[in-house]
DNA sequence: TTGTTATTGTGAAAAACGGAACAATATGAT
DNA sequence: ATCATATTGTTCCGTTTTTCACAATAACAA
């Protein structure tokens, strides 16, 4: 079984580049058309088709509409994923807000909140109170979750929502979780992300002038 | 020269886990206790530690706040960083409302937007024309932007303000920007963390059953 | 048909990474 | 003072990941 998660994500830039090109009117793609829109190697495109058995024709390279048809199921993308969001604050709002999702064949179908003031079941996505949730996650089989509570509130709201049986969780709280047995957590840290670029900003500026 | 993204990821798991310890009231630390506060091995931290040239005492462990100064130092936290953002739409606004960034040394200074409607300089954070995005980013000495434009204009922002004198731009649209030479670009991708959240969660799901 | 060329698919080599092991040693106990 | 113990710092080793290299072969040209 795969555990890279680079190579999935990898997946996931070929994937879109793919539809980038099949718009602009491609029929077929070779290694390295792939590899210089996502930015790597041919070598590790062929590579990463071939441990999922993908193959191209000699000389021909890919056709694109079967190779995006592969990438697709490969990704769970041949059916649409239900998600909900937890914490319909400033993040939460935003993403519930955000049209990108859809084409992406992710649903966001509703939020939850603690906050009453927040909710809203009138909305095209209701924003529900925290006490419907369980319920909600079994009735609908919800089984992605978006975690975007005050980190202090993260831990409480995961080990409820896991509890309820979500098996993934994206986390933007600040804070590592610990996830119950048999829940994915993954996470989206933009104060590490930008601390990061900081870094290596200041590091290659260093080595420049050295 | 350290290129290994993960490794810097992880300082900034250990410093922010230093300073929850510190604010518990604990003056010391040994490498396993930070290991399990991140999630990692004390071999591990040790190592990482040691690549820095960051040393404890035998037995003793680590003084958290000379631990902290040092890491706080390679990741450039020693001096507030000046943020800019461009596109103060859904993102770009939850972004610059965000108060979390300001304990970590960083600022976000003002927003930028193409449309007369955002703009709003009597803002805590003034959100200006693009017009004049050019001269502040010189005249403030900006090193690193966060841009939350539509996909569509992102690449030719991304050129503007690399020509403009940014050195790393965090990215949020969904695409791979060409970083012009000098310029570093992260992207912040939801839909590619969803889409990797679902695979492992299908994969798991399915060895589970088998 | 035959030869030439472009491109794949993969096995092998190299590099990067993370984890285990252990010698060195500071600390505290007796 | 001596010993036992805990913990670091670093070397070594296995694994994972990436890159290289090239044989296999499909497409095309002559
Ligand atoms: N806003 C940003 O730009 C940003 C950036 C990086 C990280 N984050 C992180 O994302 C998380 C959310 O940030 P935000 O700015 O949206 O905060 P916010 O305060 O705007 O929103 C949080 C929402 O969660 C609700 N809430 C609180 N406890 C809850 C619970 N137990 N269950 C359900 N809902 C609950 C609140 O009522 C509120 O509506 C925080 O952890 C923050 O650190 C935010
Ligand atoms: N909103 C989300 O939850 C979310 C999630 C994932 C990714 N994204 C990505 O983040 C980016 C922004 O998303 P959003 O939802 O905030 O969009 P938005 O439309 O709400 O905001 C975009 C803002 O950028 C401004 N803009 C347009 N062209 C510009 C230019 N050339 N220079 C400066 N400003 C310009 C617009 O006026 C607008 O205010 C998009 O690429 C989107 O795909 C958003």
């Amino acid at each position: 079984m795969i555990t890279n998660k680079n190579c999935i994500i990898r997946l996931s830039r070929y994937k879109n580049a793919l539809y980038r090109l099949q718009a602009l009117g491609f029929v077929k793609v070779f290694s390295d058309n792939l590899a210089d829109a996502v930015g790597g190697t041919a070598s590790q495109v062929r590579k990463d088709f071939s441990i999922f058995g993908i193959s191209g024709n000699k000389k021909g390279g890919y056709q694109i509409d079967s190779l995006l048809e592969k990438l697709n199921s490969i990704l769970g993308k041949d059916q649409l994923q239900k998600v909900i969001v937890v914490g319909a604050g400033h993040i939460g709002s935003a993403l519930m807000r955000y049209r990108g999702f859809e084409k992406e064949g992710i649903k966001i179908i509703a939020g939850f909140d603690i906050d009453p003031a927040k909710i809203n079941r009138s909305n095209p996505i209701p924003v529900l109170p925290l006490e419907e949730i369980k319920a909600f996650i079994k009735t609908n089989n919800i089984r992605i979750a978006i975690l975007a509570v005050p980190d202090i509130a993260a831990q409480q709201a995961a080990d409820m929502i896991c509890a309820a049986g979500v098996k993934g969780i994206l986390n933007f709280a600040p804070l590592g979780l610990k996830g119950a047995e048999g829940c994915i957590i993954n996470n989206v840290n933009v104060e590490i992300e930008l601390e990061n670029l900081i870094y290596f900003v200041n590091v290659t500026e260093k080595t420049r002038k050295a």
